[in-house]
DNA sequence: ATGAAAGCGCTAACAA
DNA sequence: TTGTTAGCGCTTTCAT
């Protein structure tokens, strides 16, 4: 071997020399091998010590083609929600020697298919996507076959991918009967981007309740949470004489509630109201709103077992799609005295 | 040259078969190299998308040494100031064609230690960290000389870090002045982690504009937010008697509204109150809550400039700090009427 | 239990 | 303008 080569930091070559063995040897300290004897073990790993050795993921993973390294891509990052599945995430990565990288789409899908373009560039093991949905996520045909993805809140049909969910429609049904049997008998739905798979789903469910009960859907759906504006959430509930209403997201519930107030509106005073998602302050504000929590860890560390099992090659299975329960939390706002 | 190897993924060696050139031109394209003929550069590319070749950027970040990579560790990610911090470094990052390594110390010294050497080992080119603070964080002596570190909310004494933070002290001198301009005397100042540079300049600017005006600091200080509990602030409020109450961060606000209320307190109308850092809903519940608002995006946007000067070669001074403006939002918790 | 040589996919000299 | 030869730092045959 030659090991004369003396490059900026220190490499395997270096710890190599300076333990007296070869290069392969260091190697298989650094990896763990078995077949290593305790005296030469000692030798390089203090060497290792010593010279203050940092082993290079990139030469390592250029070679046994694992980058130790996945991908995330989520929607929106501000949502309190989609933080803390990626914390989640993290947290199993972590726990499984892997890091994180993370990618937000902004409800872009260019940039959706752009980063994830770019994470498998960067040779990510696998993928955990909230996608944006059917037909405005363009990144299906970038994926190399038999890579492993995981996708949130939204099935993909044309791909055999795992995917973690709650039980939407159940769970907004759930919620809509919880307000009927209060006595609204006027419920409106309020929901934004009506293509996503959970928004379909919790306006499926919406529906489920109000035809078993024999009461018009009434259903106001945007495109984007900015078109819920003052003028037009007034005119909604006045248009369907609403005595409750029903927020479909996170977002929608801040854009609600803001809307409610500059329509000089108080929740439970002048309409009942449930939140599907549940936030920090729902437990404090006045009246305290009623909502259907997710769980949040679950979902992300759901989502990570799932890809960590497929790299470890332990499942076959093919397609493994996982629906957790949510929690309706009662509070004040529907109508519950507590 | 040989090309006769066949591996799984479509390599340059494949693409410069395809186009029948050398692998070092189909590389120059690859890299936008203008030494390339007209003929070749499309003959090299119609290959390239012929192929469906895909960059091995790790492979590329090897012999380069640039991983395009850039590692970013947060305390919090739940924290939404945090997550929206993390989503500006993102799309700056994106923008300068870099990735970015997620990481969530999660308040663990060990944890931010060992993401930090797993960032380095993952060759990332720079760092940005909010870190965990003075005596807590180890960080420091695994930072390999010359690399490139911008800290957020806590400058690095030992080290010649750049770093981005508000100008906390006067920040919270002009609120606690606001409140004192109502004509509030026994302002508590609400605090967690003291040893953080962010609570001890928050209180500090406390301690200045209550001796300004000759007023008793009465600070109220824990380790951890979970001690925030209901007796606890009942205690300090009743011991206090206080009139008012400022909350020195966003977890510190959420805790302080809710032990406000499980003591039957309401803001404004038993104690007035403002919180260091805005947050959604505060200017919809009721009352409305007076916050000091940090420039979130700004702050992301920031640290990542600075970053990636430094990674171009930009900036060559020894060490730069941006303090960024706050923004007093008065709503009526603090006793304005709207 | 240990080592020599080859090569992962790419870029960087240095030619031609 | 193009190609050749070396590696980047590591893991992996295949020997010994």
């Amino acid at each position: 071997m030659d090991m004369t080569k003396s490059s900026g930091s220190i490499t395997l070559v270096d710890v190599a020399r300076e333990a007296g063995v070869s290069l392969k040897t260091a190697s298989r300290v650094l990896n763990r091998e078995v077949s290593v004897s305790g005296d030469t073990l000692e030798r390089v790993q203090s060497a290792m010590a010593r010279l203050g050795y940092r082993p290079n993921e990139l030469a390592r993973g250029l070679k046994a083609k694992k980058s130790a390294t996945i991908g995330m891509v989520v929607k929106n990052l501000a949502d309190p929600f989609a933080a803390n599945v990626v914390k989640a995430v993290q947290d199993v990565a972590r726990a499984n020697g892997y890091i994180v990288i993370l990618a937000n789409s902004g409800w872009d899908p260019e940039v959706e298919r752009s980063e994830v373009e770019s994470l498998i560039r960067h040779q990510v093991e696998g993928l955990i996507i909230s996608p944006l949905g059917g037909s405005k996520s363009t990144f299906l045909d970038i994926i190399p076959p038999g890579f492993h993805v995981v996708t949130l809140d939204q099935p993909i049909r044309k791909a055999a991918f795992d995917s973690v969910m709650i039980n939407n429609r159940q769970s907004a049904s759930d919620a809509v009967q919880h307000l009927l049997g209060h006595g609204y008998d006027r419920v409106v739905a309020l929901s934004t981007r009506p293509w996503l798979h959970t928004s379909m789903e919790r306006i499926a469910g919406y529906r489920d309740a109000m035809r078993e009960r024999g009461f018009e859907s009434l259903v106001a759906s945007v495109d984007h949470e900015s078109f819920i504006t003052k003028e037009w959430l007034g005119g909604v509930l006045k248009e369907h004489k609403a005595n409750a209403l029903i927020s479909m997201n996170w977002v929608c519930t801040i854009a609600a509630l803001r809307g409610l107030k500059q329509n000089g509106k108080r929740p439970l005073r002048d309409i009942a109201f449930i939140s599907f998602d549940d936030f920090e302050l729902a437990d404090t504000i006045q009246p305290t709103v009623s909502a259907v929590r997710q769980p949040t860890e679950e979902f992300g560390y759901e989502a990570a077992q799932l890809l960590f099992q497929r790299l470890r090659g332990t499942s076959q299975q093919r397609r493994r799609t996982i629906a957790l329960p949510t929690t309706f939390i009662p509070r004040e706002s529907c109508g519950c005295r507590l």
